[in-house]
DNA sequence: TGATAGTAGGCT
DNA sequence: GCCTACTATCAT
């Protein structure tokens, strides 16, 4: 009797059924009945005896049809195994709800149409040119239907979408399917308005913030092969197509690619193993890749191609970060004789400043978290931004009782009072940087967190100041994150414009190569110091978030600690705090990155049946602060 | 000692 | 996700 391994959509792991049938039903949909109600789920694989410790195995109710591509079931299950999830949380990413009610005919009623107006005479990405080398590579690929991985840094982001429409058109016109990634929904939205000026019904969008009937006719495209071009966040990743020919991803760095719940995955690394498994090529693109793909390049897994260099880009000038006051006097001259062509200052932080004791040195700290406090001047209070807290400003420095506390470091409020200061005799209006298309005239603030990008805006200069803060944020990947930061905006200085970093201490090793974009040595540097380090990508770390309820007894991390000690063979480096006092974690690292990820599959459900915790798995963690 | 609430575990 | 069985707590 043949049996079959089903899994539901619910946070569990699959089940085995059987059916009078000996077809292979792999990423076929049922309905099965689960304690005494029925579910809809897919089924995972065939086997052929039950497993052992099930006493009675209950029959498949309805069988739908096939709705997954066997490619595409492997896929789910390298997730689980790789993300340490049940398959059912994996599959809860598919749009299964959608594809369950196509099949059962629910169609949705208002099929609001996406209709878009025919606006737009001219787009941006009309006057862009890409290399065509690069452009027929990638389209020779396609067409060998292999996999493979191309890293190309690119001179900026536009390029890349210029990149993606061009081989969208090129390969839609040979029907062959594709799908498109960005980080941020307007990018997607950008990208995909142009696709359907050019190409009509055949470019599809999916993003996470689509209402569940553009969803539904997205998907509806999808089955009924109608879609020859997806373009959409990481969440389109999961969609259900049935014959990929090609997977581009735009800023493969980015933060945003990491998905904050279970399961953990990281886009790229997802999108590398659904091209593995399709058998297509995987494009991904960055300015400045991140130091994982970049090594991937280097021991040939990935072909590097280097585009960055083919075009001209804005000059990058190191400065001192003055004590007093906040522009080095060549960045004053520059802001002075330009400040009509548009000059954006970039800082790090709101507020004024933060604070530091002149007696013995510190930085005034949050009580409960340790960030920095930020100070605002005008109403003379601190804050964390993290703890959302706000108090008066201290009189006397909490670590050493000293009164002389000063102003360090530059805060959006801060830049606001300099700024006006230097420009107000002269008319210059200054002004708060975060609306698109503006007249970019004057000289604009922004706070690096908060700046969303523009495509059409260019200034004369980029102007990083405290450029210090991103370098030391705590974080393997500083250097790297803080330097992906400038690139992923130099396409919004002119090029013959210039972007200055100022810094206190401009002779760091760092900044030699950047001043003439020297990344090969870039890499080569970090990649030696995390080595040392061991770091990734020489080792693997997994973080296991622990959630310690009352009912716990006191000893359970100790017995939890001594069960990953007895079964894991890696380092196991923790408990370490969290701000929360109930919570707890511990990271896990080993050079045998493989069996890292199979012991702990073995061992995860030992580790869940630890009473009063619970359990938070994260693979390949972005920051070791929590 | 039984009602009640909150929670941990299993589901094939 | 949802049902059930368990246990801690408290009023009776």
């Amino acid at each position: 009797m043949p049996y079959y391994d089903v899994s539901i959509p619910l946070k569990l792991k699959t089940l085995t059924y059987y059916y009078e049938s000996e077809d292979d039903l792999k990423g076929f949909a049922v309905t099965v009945p689960l304690k005494d109600k029925l579910y809809d789920g897919i089924v995972i694989n065939q086997r052929l005896d039950k497993p052992e410790r099930v006493k009675d195995v209950k029959k498949i109710e309805t069988l739908w049809g096939q709705v997954y591509s066997k490619n595409f079931i492997d896929f789910l299950l390298w997730m689980s195994f790789y993300y340490i999830t049940e398959t059912g949380t994996v599959l809860r990413l598919t749009f299964f709800e959608e594809i369950m009610s196509y099949l059962k005919g629910k169609k949705k009623q208002n099929r609001l149409n996406t209709e878009h107006k025919n606006q737009k005479e001219k787009n941006f990405l009309d006057d862009l040119s890409i290399n065509q080398d690069t452009y027929l590579k990638i389209i020779n690929a396609v067409q060998k239907r292999e996999y493979k991985t191309f890293l190309i840094q690119s001179p900026n982001i536009p390029y890349e979408m210029k990149l993606m429409t061009e081989i969208a058109k090129k390969l839609s016109s040979l029907n062959e399917i594709i799908l498109l990634i960005l980080p941020e929904i307007k990018e997607v939205k950008e990208i995909y308005m142009f696709l359907r000026d050019k190409l009509g019904e055949n470019a599809i969008m999916l993003h996470s913030k689509m209402k569940a009937s553009e969803c539904y006719s997205a998907i509806e495209k999808i089955i009924e092969d109608k879609a020859k071009i997806i373009v959409g966040t990481r969440f389109a990743l999961f969609a259900p197509i049935k014959k990929l020919s090609l997977i581009m991803l735009s800023q493969e760095s980015s933060w945003i690619y990491k998905a904050e719940e279970s399961p953990r995955y990281n886009t790229r690394e997802a999108a590398i193993m659904r091209g593995f498994l399709d058998k297509c090529p995987v494009v991904l693109c960055d300015s400045l890749p991140s130091v994982n793909s970049y090594w991937n390049s280097i021991r040939g897994k990935f072909e590097f191609i280097d585009d960055f260099s083919q075009y001209p880009h804005p000059e990058l000038t190191i400065v001192k970060q003055p004590h007093i006051g906040i522009f080095h006097p060549e960045v004053l001259l520059y802001l002075k004789m330009y400040e009509k062509e548009g000059i954006l200052v970039i800082t790090p932080r709101t507020g004024f400043s933060l604070l530091r004791c002149a007696e013995c040195g510190e930085v005034l700290k949050c009580e409960k978290c340790s960030y920095s406090l930020i100070y605002y001047k005008d109403n003379q209070t601190v804050g964390c931004n993290r703890c959302n807290l706000k108090t008066k400003t201290p009189d006397s420095c909490p670590y050493c009782g000293g009164i002389e506390i000063h102003p360090t470091g530059v805060g959006v409020e801060r830049l606001w009072k300099e700024l006006e200061n230097i420009f107000s005799k002269r008319g210059v209006s200054i002004k708060n940087y975060n609306l698109e298309n503006e007249q970019i005239q004057g000289v604009f603030i922004g706070q690096a967190g908060k700046i969303r990008k523009s495509y059409t805006s260019q200034f004369k200069g980029i102007v990083f100041v405290d450029f210090d803060f991103f370098l030391s944020i705590p974080d393997y990947r500083a250097v790297e994150n803080a330097f992906g930061k400038v690139l992923s905006l130099s396409h919004l200085v002119k090029n013959d414009g210039s972007i200055f970093i100022q810094t206190r201490n401009p002779e760091s090793e760092i900044f030699k190569f950047f001043r003439s974009y020297k990344f090969r040595e870039f890499y080569l540097y970090e990649l030696k110091h995390r080595k040392e380090a061991i770091y990734p990508p020489f080792v693997r770390l997994i973080k296991l978030n622990i959630k310690i309820k009352k009912t716990a007894s006191e000893d359970v991390i100790e017995r939890i600690k001594n069960f990953l000690k007895l079964h894991i063979q890696a380092e196991i480096i923790g408990p370490l705090k969290t701000q929360k006092k109930e919570e707890i974690f511990f990271i896990i690292r080993s050079q045998d990155k493989r069996k890292l990820i199979e012991d702990l599959n073995l061992y995860i459900d030992k580790i869940k049946s630890f009473r009063g915790i619970s359990l938070k798995i994260e693979v390949d963690p972005v920051t070791l602060k929590v």
